[in-house]
DNA sequence: TTGTAGGCGTTATCAG
DNA sequence: CTGATAACGCCTACAA
């Protein structure tokens, strides 16, 4: 077949000119060098390799041998421009060093990359402004967003979700798409173990202002504490951050509770560092419990009693139904709660009696 | 006046039937609405945009107006397309969850956005396949990229760098960009402080196979062993984690050595845990150390004795540096060596004596 | 200083 | 089933 033979050795001529061509510019082929290498229209290439089966079985190989000798990629942005999606999504987090995002991050990460998604993450640790700056500045380039330990008001969120699909993560805004855990029976539980102690008297040490779920958590403590008849104060807003925590020792001191319920494990470590140095023994006069259940809450002693949340869940479904949404889904429902576990551990024990407690 | 005000409300005229056109296509302004808008060219508001100063004053204010009023962005991706630089770069890590890359992260991303850049991060978790795949993935959409805990081969690394940018976080790879630690000042103190507890006997637990920097910290030890005269053994390769160190428990406690060095403190952690579940009091009966702060080092008891690196500096710079070299810079000498600082915690102390020394 | 025109890599619409 | 051809939003010579 002189025939064949000649289009192979015409290919592979052209193959060498080409490479050359390639080489040049970083080694990046388009469409066209593989339309060039294969003897057909750039436009079928695009449909061979976007839409496979919609075409020839015979020049759909042929193509697809010519694109992996170059080792051809589709340009991302070049698609992007005709198609309006860059098949990436931003994932919007208040501070990557707060272990509380790395299985959020974890999750939506695999989530995406699973779908042939890029993530961006973008960190706002300022407050407001920083945060809404830096997702104007995303906007454009991503398909939608995953707004997770946002600062941002409900107005902002639902103003951006009106823009691009947004899927919230611990945080309830009306029509907003979001995921949250169940923070009822989280709390439920936890009161309840507290209770058991002979606790009758806790402390609720609240979360950041903006937090939307801070509130919740201490909405259902108030209920709960109505029925258990247990005494029950907030103290806070604080910041979710260690210091944060040993900022609020004076105060819980001085509330005489005999139990306190920090915001999140990383607040509830910041207490017991400063009820360590202040001689406070935890839990003998004091028991400490937090939330989320991060890495370092087993390993500082005693070891933290917690509610343990499902990050890594968390960001998986929340990017899951970000990409749903994109996909034209029309089911606006927010999806099942998140299941929440008490995990027991040292830092919480039986309610002190009045000869050895706190103070006088 | 009448000029002007005819050319403000014929402006505003315009303005109402763009934000109409605008809305319909979820908010965003091209060059050629504000071109429209200000009544000048789409080439000149490009322009005037991207290059301030070249452009008559009274133009660019006009464009300028128009801009923000229409919150006008470029649009990275058409951008993107032109000119062939996203303004995004890439970091590459293995494990997002390993607290060490926390800093590094951290560092990154407020390196590149500072610059107006955008990062994307990649992880690899599974072994050298996925990571080289999730390169090629994002190669295309990158302007350059970092690489932290890499576990790709030298020749690989220097493949991607010769398409691209590339700057390595602790790893040295000829030709190619690295930031790097003082390594061997970190395990010159550690050991000092070691043998001045008395220690004559040490073990270093390494880290993965692939991992440069174990490699070369090791090659310190041995240098230093010989001048101090002391017995050293290496045991690995070990997962660079928690179940790591604790795998290697057996190991160190059969080496009879009376201090244990960690590749990192995930690994030391573990070490520690696994030689409270067998008894094994450290410091009393066995020193441990690791190397990098991180966060629960502190937290854990005892507190752990460690070697401390700049994490969020080595991010910055390579951010830092990679900007500079795609900025065209020549100097492709790497920069400086991160200081490292010796963290002495509760994990080592003086050298058990005979008699209560570990096992029999 | 500003407008004109062509191109970046891909998709999508229309013919053929 | 496949080939032209016009977008997509922006940049950049080149011309005016």
């Amino acid at each position: 077949m002189p025939d064949e033979e000649g289009a192979a050795n015409l290919a592979v001529a052209k193959s060498e000119e080409l490479t050359a061509k390639l080489r040049r510019r970083g080694g990046a082929a388009t469409i066209y060098d593989i339309a060039e290498l294969a003897g057909v229209n750039p436009s079928t290439v695009s449909r061979a390799l976007s839409k496979p089966g919609r075409i020839s079985a015979a020049t759909e190989a042929k193509i697809r041998a010519a694109a992996d000798q170059l080792n051809f990629r589709f340009n991302p942005m070049a698609r992007a421009l005709p198609t309006g999606r860059s098949h990436t999504l931003a994932l919007v987090v208040a501070d990557i060093t707060n272990p509380v995002v790395f299985g959020i991050v974890r999750g939506a990460e695999q989530a995406a990359s699973a779908a042939g998604y890029t993530l961006v993450i973008a960190e706002s640790q300022e407050s407001g402004e920083a945060e809404a700056e830096a997702i104007e500045r995303l906007m454009p380039s991503v398909d939608g967003l995953v707004m997770a330990t946002t600062r941002l008001s409900d107005e902002r969120i639902v103003d951006i979700a009106g823009r691009k699909p947004v899927v919230l993560i611990n945080r309830a805004v009306d029509s907003v798409r979001g995921v949250l855990p169940d923070i009822e029976s989280g709390v439920i539980e936890l009161l309840a173990h507290l209770t058991e102690l002979g606790h009758r008297s806790i402390v609720y040490l609240a979360g950041p202002e903006t937090s939307w779920i801070s509130d919740r958590r201490f909405e259902h403590m108030l209920e709960a504490s109505e029925r258990l008849g247990l005494g029950l104060v907030e103290i806070g807003p604080n910041a979710p951050t260690i210091d944060g925590g040993r900022a609020a020792l004076r105060r819980v001191i001085a509330a005489r509770a005999t139990a306190a319920i920090a915001f999140n494990d990383l607040m509830a470590i910041g207490l017991m560092q400063a009820a360590a140095d202040a001689g406070v023994v935890v839990p003998g006069q004091l028991s400490v419990s937090g939330f989320d259940d991060i890495f370092g809450s087993e390993l500082i002693s005693p070891p933290l009693t917690t509610v343990r949340a499902q990050l890594v869940e968390a960001g998986e479904r929340a990017v899951t139904d970000l990409l749903a949404t994109l996909a034209g889904e029309t089911d606006k429902s927010s999806s099942p709660l998140l299941t929440t576990s008490l995990i027991v551990r040292g830092s919480t024990g039986i309610v002190p009696q009045p000869d050895n407690a706190t103070a006088r």
